[in-house]
DNA sequence: TCCATTATGCAACATTGTTGCAAATAATGT
DNA sequence: ACATTATTTGCAACAATGTTGCATAATGGA
């Protein structure tokens, strides 16, 4: 059984066209996609349709979301995520000359205390600077 | 001279009426604000000229984007920025009960250690959570 | 008060995201 | 292999968010 095939039968999906060409999509893509290059990308399918895949990853825990400091949502394939609960404290990083955004899984995200009274669920950390590709030109 | 007009004054813009009464927004909430809502209150105003005068605001340096995990983007006031760099380098924390947003100027972000050959600009950090407001209920 | 510059309002448009519903498709059991 | 059922998809329509060009109005300085 392919890969794609493989995480869809993990998360009781089933096997769709437009799920496994998506999940193909962002494993061939080491940055975060946003649904304008999905949609591009896969042209065969229906923006709605991608919009309501994105969701069902997000829920099912194959895809995390990415903020972005412009606009629109990206979202990237989990390492660690379930359907139950999401484990994303990485830091995401946004390259500002090639605007792609990444997930650094080697730096976690620092604990931090927060005030009195205040309760943590969890957390979204953007750095932005210039990626390792984009410094060596 | 008012606040509002002295912080103008300041950042060399003109005393405009839609200008002032943004400012004024953002002092009276300690939280960070949405175009929605803003032009919600300041419905005298044209959307387009709410969106220009946050834009001015932000390349001033007058205020902030703040990042948020749904859709559109937040803005506060900067505490510390200046026209030619902003210094908002705190935790943003949003409330998942009342929906929120606010900086938590108490606590810095911590430095990250970027992989080798990335340079860093500036970060980003949200925190989700419920609020002490919230918890208290 | 006049003038040059800048800001605003309006219209039009582009992009992003959502909802309802009918037709197509995938999985299941026979 | 086929029929049945539940789910997914495509389409249409819409809502929300963000952008651009241009004529008019307002600001600040001479």
């Amino acid at each position: 059984m392919s890969d794609t095939a493989h995480i869809l039968k993990k998360h009781h999906l089933r096997q769709t066209n437009c799920r496994q060409q998506m999940i193909a999509h962002f494993s061939a893509h080491s940055y975060a996609l946003a649904h304008s290059e999905l949609e591009q990308a896969l042209s065969e399918f229906d923006r709605v349709t991608i919009y309501r895949t994105l969701y069902t990853f997000l829920e099912k825990g194959i895809v995390h979301k990415v903020l972005d400091d412009a606009g629109a949502t990206r979202y990237a394939l989990c390492a660690h995520c379930t359907e139950h609960q999401h484990h994303d404290e990485h830091v995401h990083f946004k390259c500002m000359q090639c605007q792609t955004v990444q997930c650094i899984d080697t730096i976690s995200i620092p604990n931090i205390q927060l005030p009195q009274g205040y309760s943590y669920i969890d957390s979204n950390f953007l750095v932005r600077g210039v990626c390792r590709q984009c410094n060596q030109l």
